[in-house]
DNA sequence: TCTATAGTTAGCTACATGGCTAACCAATCG
DNA sequence: CGATTGGTTAGCCATGTAGCTAACTATAGA
């Protein structure tokens, strides 16, 4: 099953904070430099390097420096990894839904035989879950 | 723009803790009892409620008490909500790498028209980022 | 070489999170 | 009624997280 993926916590982790999702959504827009990225945030820029740290710990972001300057760029198989497991739950869910409404489909079949046995009993009753 | 939501948040830092997503695949395949779910868990009945607790503030699970057994269900639109989240960076992120390519091919035209014009030239060249 | 720029390191505070135990309801069941 | 079961409340503790300032390093530009 393999879904105590640290890799998994430290990616829903990072998204969970305002901040860090705008810096991964501007990063869709292409690769930046700290100081651009961190340029509309009100915050010192120690604070701000930490998110940049925690992106790139969770593997959401990779940068490089190259002279005095860091740019950072998105990693978008990270991305793709967090979506997966939404579609993997997804999938299920709806697998259910279908056995679900597949029972239901049964029942009322049943009830119709039921109901064309003996036509005078009103087919009448609650709590199908 | 609206990505403050706080509701992101709280679903994203809901889906961080290896527990609270394991709670989540069970739910998706069908609604039960808190002590059901606990079961698996080597857990505290307390510390256990605090994640269900965490899930239902973020949306993700609601949950009704009938005599004194409390039964969990999953809300889909929660996990969908997340769900479009990536799906719409997924589709800047596509955007961009389409115009990057446009981009590229642009160049790769006029490369070649500067080949035609003097073709002794070798064309070589690095760093086309 | 001097200065300004772009990050970085260190170290602090406040608060949130995840876990525990102990004690406490409130429905069932015998 | 009395005991059991299923959950809840209260309160404690250790650790993690988000922010800050101050001081430092290293490159780029004048």
């Amino acid at each position: 099953m393999a879904n105590q993926s640290p890799r998994l916590d430290q990616i829903f982790a990072a998204l969970a904070d305002p901040t860090r999702r705008a810096i991964v959504m501007r990063l869709c827009a292409g690769e930046a430099s700290v100081g651009e990225l961190a340029d509309p945030f009100d915050m010192a820029l120690p604070s701000f390097m930490k998110h940049i740290h925690v992106l790139e710990t969770s593997g959401l972001v990779q940068s490089e420096k190259a002279g005095r300057v860091r740019t950072c760029r998105l990693s978008p198989d990270a991305l793709l990894g967090a979506e997966d497991w939404f579609q993997q739950q997804r999938a299920i869910w709806e697998a259910r839904l279908d056995r679900f409404e597949a029972y239901v489909m049964k029942l009322k079949k049943e009830k119709e035989r039921a109901a064309a046995k003996r036509p005078s009993r009103t087919t009448k009753r609650k709590g199908a879950e």
